[in-house]
DNA sequence: TTACTTTTGCAATTCAGTTGCATTAAGAAA
DNA sequence: TTTCTTAATGCAACTGAATTGCAAAAGTAA
């Protein structure tokens, strides 16, 4: 699992996804903080974020991993499964913070659940 | 939207989802098919098919992008909202015949939603 | 058949994400 | 503080899923 320092680099991820409150792609996050730090360094961090259950990970329907916060998670821990809302208009994808029922399903050990929820958000509708 | 022809490759790729009955990402499509068709032409198909609305696709969580057939979907109305399963142990991905309840999203209007489950399947558990 | 449009194959390309390796910096211990 | 170990970083090269351009082939309607 690995210790997670807390570099410059770390505090500096942290302190994007704490100011937007939103999910971020990792594409973007690279984009983002292209000045400050490297690519591989970006993806490297949020991989240990979420192995360490700071950050949850999700796959949008755009083919894009994408980043958000975890509300309560540790490494052995994972229980959030808040649904994802991503705009086929602007792209901008946010947790929403409501918790999901997942249905039990006989013979199959559900571990986490992820819902996305695609459509237009208030801008671009 | 474009007419989709049926072409023998356009069966060819229908009749393995008839056959399998589970999802099927594009690469073990492209993989599955190497000797009767061309990659670009599976992806293509595929495309067009899922816009004509007879299949629909997902992200998995391993970042590829999957395939199942659409129950009662046309390309104005798609309202398959089934789940998918996907194992962490082997990666069969499997389609649930299980109805999603979408929670109303205030200021949002939801096309559909994505809900895809992450666990073990009967044979890795 | 003819005329027209869609579909296909192939090669080249794109681009998100990963890997190997040498260098740098955390941070614990002395 | 200085030393020492190990984690983290930068850089360049690489991987692999998916896309694109274009010429050739195959559907389809008349």
């Amino acid at each position: 699992m690995g210790v997670v320092r807390k570099t410059k680099s770390v505090m500096t991820v942290l302190n994007t996804f704490e100011q937007t409150g939103k999910a971020v792609s990792a594409v973007a996050l690279v984009e983002h903080l292209q000045d400050s730090m490297n690519k591989t360094t970006v993806y490297r961090i949020l991989d240990r974020l979420e192995d360490q259950g700071t950050l949850h990970s999700f796959m949008g329907k755009d083919g894009l991993k994408w980043y958000a916060k975890c509300d309560g998670c540790s490494s052995t821990h994972h229980i959030d499964s808040h649904p994802h809302f991503q705009c086929r208009g602007c792209g901008k994808t946010e947790c929403l913070s409501m918790d999901v029922t997942i249905p039990p399903i006989p013979k199959h050990k559900v571990d986490f659940a992820e819902l996305l929820l695609i459509g237009l958000c208030e801008t671009c509708s």
